[in-house]
DNA sequence: CCGTCACTTTGACGCAGATCAACCTTTGGA
DNA sequence: TCCAAAGGTTGATCTGCGTCAAAGTGACGG
């Protein structure tokens, strides 16, 4: 089933969109074409408050976005990060109902809502690619419950340099050439925000790692990986870590 | 667009089936029909194991089952809390990748997952619910995980009442009835699975919640709560509780 | 009727991570 | 070139929750 859906370049996107896919004959792509628009966003910028009307859907096309919630005092839990070809906002709901906040510069790739709802209804193929796209995050949500409920600062460290350096493999596509490297794109705060940590426990932690020589530090952001099975160990993580590399 | 499906009551099920749903008229129904079957567990039987290769699809009929996930040194997160009507399983995926336990006794209306998957293929409409479903679930796990990372043992506690209150409220659609009360369908260890805590945590603040009369014990299981908005603002929950009631 | 077993409660104590605070490093703009 | 602001590190101290331990409370079977 699945190869029967390709991955669709969208005009100029520079990346394809996991979101818009359908099968090569098709027309729905000049459909998708017709309500397709591209909007950027500045790093800090929010791009949905939570409660709003969600006008549009859309995927990024480049640049960093997270989504978060936040309790009244201040207390803030980021619950999703969306990397380039992830897919925001939910067909059938008109209010959003969490923040979405550009982390780097970003430029998403949107649909208006109403036709692309449209769209889906006609298109059983593109109501199919999202339900994969929806379980696949609802997994990657649970992985990161365990995180969150049952580990410690150190593994959870650990856990986040792990799935960034996973994610940022899928995307290239690339194997592990040699030494395995990664920039992270949030601040400490941010890596705080995803963690359940404050930024200081983040700090100290990484800190501890690199004393350690799981890690290796080059500037505050950009992270090398001597020995991979050495830092899934420390992530505490009993998936095989097979997907990364 | 939902005001087309209907809930399908599948043949001898007490409980309508939001996995099934289709449109009134279609012959879905009789498809579905072929290739359903029942199965029963015990409480505290495992009805699929993490990595095990997963026959069927299906969803609860009666009872409480949890989707859990273990680290080697057995920490225990649970990841999912699935009720009657919630649906278990994931086409297009081979093996599980979580344990479901069943929490009480379980009856389950299974699918086998091929003939399932194909018909998800020709039948939009049963794609469709399911990606509504599982974005509800998503947009769950993620006020989950705002629990997980960010609140108190106290506010843990209280929104788990809370919740269990408000999915029991919705399944029996009954309004509230003066005194609102709810058995909980947990253990204090299960609890401290769901909540990332330990069971010790969960007693002591239970306790606590009595003796400040945020709600009041009758035996063990049963809570009543004599002030839900007292209860909400112990939660710590931004999100008004208007789906509740 | 009692003994066992699973579940729960309560207490004493310790520690991982939060909090508060000071200082350092980098970056960008006037 | 210097200053200011944002981001990052490190230290001292505090505390919420985990850990270990013991005793209480049904429920069920013999």
């Amino acid at each position: 089933m699945q190869d029967h859906f390709v991955h669709v370049q969208c005009g100029d996107c520079p990346i394809r969109h996991r979101a818009v896919c359908a099968r090569c004959e098709t027309d729905e792509l000049a459909q998708l074409e017709q309500i397709k628009y591209y909007r950027s966003f500045q790093a800090g910028q929010t791009i949905i408050w939570s409660g709003d009307r969600m006008e549009f859907v859309g995927s990024v096309v480049s640049g960093i976005a997270s989504l978060t919630q936040t309790m009244e005092d201040g207390r803030r839990q980021m619950v999703g990060l969306l990397l380039p070809s992830d897919f925001v906002g939910r067909p059938g709901r008109s209010t959003a109902a969490f923040d979405v906040t550009a982390t780097t510069d970003v430029v998403m790739c949107c649909f208006r809502k109403k036709p692309f709802e449209t769209l889906i209804a006609e298109t059983p193929h593109i109501a199919q690619r999202l339900l994969e796209m929806t379980l696949d995050e609802l997994d990657a949500a649970r992985e990161w419950m365990l995180l969150l409920g049952r580990k410690t600062a150190r593994e959870k460290i650990a856990s986040l340099i792990s799935i960034i350096a996973r994610r940022e493999a899928a995307l290239h596509k690339k194997k592990s050439s040699g030494q395995l490297s990664v920039d992270l794109p949030l601040t400490r705060e941010e890596m705080a925000d995803y963690l359940g940590l404050t930024l200081e426990t983040v700090s100290r932690q990484i800190s501890a790692l690199k004393k350690d020589g799981v890690i290796t530090l080059e500037g505050n952001r950009h992270v090398s990986i001597p020995d991979l099975d050495r830092l899934l160990e420390e992530a505490g993580d009993d998936t095989d870590g097979g997907m990364l590399v």
